[in-house]
DNA sequence: TGCTATGTACACCGATTTGTGTACGTAACG
DNA sequence: CGTTACGTACACAAATCGGTGTACATAGCA
């Protein structure tokens, strides 16, 4: 509502418009989910013409495919890769979400959309796969003694927190991470600790 | 299709219309969801003129929360109940669910309608406190030290196995039961196990 | 300079959404 | 019988949805 506002003449925002839309939807789509976010809004939200946003995405359900490719990997996947834990660490480092996260955007999605088929909802599944991987292999280096059963109870786990805290509108990562110590104490024999 | 289709001069379906009308919810919201049922199919399948649905329920809205008041709590609620069990096979058994359940209805509310405020919302979280105060109280019947963390946990572990159910695809109940199984054998003390 | 890619403004489409207004049947019960 | 509560048919409103058509402006590059 400021003078920057588009004129009669609009100022022309430039040509980062992908990549404003992308922003958009981030934004929008996590505060007000994706059924309740029309292509009007998010592209008002954008600052982008509602034509120039089917010149980069075919259909909005090609648009959430891409939010959901593009969301911000840095938090969980970011924890894997810290050298300076010791992969018990690491594992426990999974469930420390910066509280920003009201839910996990590819169950928010799966749920959503309501179709296995839509291709956000296949995007979510192998989201889903890759972290109970990446789980399986840092409780392989743990020492788990059946590190697939270990990394998929902790995926588990962490989808348990991520769906309760946003049902109950309280926080239960805490109670995800105390059974994450307890599965992970059970299924590391104790020669392989410390 | 069949010859018992509404006329021109409509065979009438007789009284019980909220009992269709609530029917037909539990089946569609159920296998839709709630956003992509709209009152007019809703109202086709229940056999149910549009305007005695809304003299029935003020709004779609309140139609979704008396769905979930009005769901069918035989299957959750009803092992709590089942005294030829002992608590700890009674708190077992939550984890053995019919398959045909795909994502537990509250979670998908409220997911779906994506605001605290709503009357189905609120009722949701009624609902998984009181399951979670169920699990609570079972606990401590299986002589748990510290109940209420257990009964939390298990809660946690239900809505985890539903919710990765529906992303994944692929049952997640038997890893929940799995980790149900060591929670509860490290909660409970020895001395009041058998 | 001029070409091309990118972005804009804005009206518009058809479909679908929740919800009403109106006038009419009919079943149950006194 | 008549009354009343319940149910019906059908049209329609107002908003919103995803998506397009058209004509125009501008930025970058050769």
């Amino acid at each position: 509502m400021t003078e920057s506002e588009k004129g009669p003449l609009g100022r022309r925002r430039g040509r980062g418009a992908r990549e404003r839309i992308l922003s958009a939807s981030q934004q929008l789509f996590r505060e007000q989910g994706i059924n309740r976010t029309g292509m009007d809004q998010l592209c008002a939200v954008a600052q982008v013409s509602k034509r120039t946003a089917y010149q980069h995405f075919p259909s909005k359900d090609e648009l959430v495919a891409e939010y959901l490719r593009r969301f911000d990997p840095e938090i969980m996947p970011g924890v894997f890769d810290r050298t300076d834990l010791t992969p018990r660490e690491r594992l426990l480092a999974a469930f420390e979400i910066p509280a920003s996260m009201p839910l996990c955007p590819y169950i928010g999605a799966a749920v959503e959309l309501h179709d296995p088929e839509h291709p956000a909802s296949q995007y979510a599944r192998d989201y889903k796969v890759a972290i109970a991987a990446r789980l399986t292999e840092t409780a392989r280096e743990a020492g788990a003694t059946n590190p697939e059963q270990l990394g998929e109870q902790l995926a588990l786990l962490i989808d348990g927190a991520s769906a309760r805290t946003r049902v109950l509108n309280s926080e239960s990562f805490p109670t995800a991470a105390a059974i994450a110590e307890v599965l992970i104490d059970n299924a590391i024999p104790a020669s392989a600790q410390r």
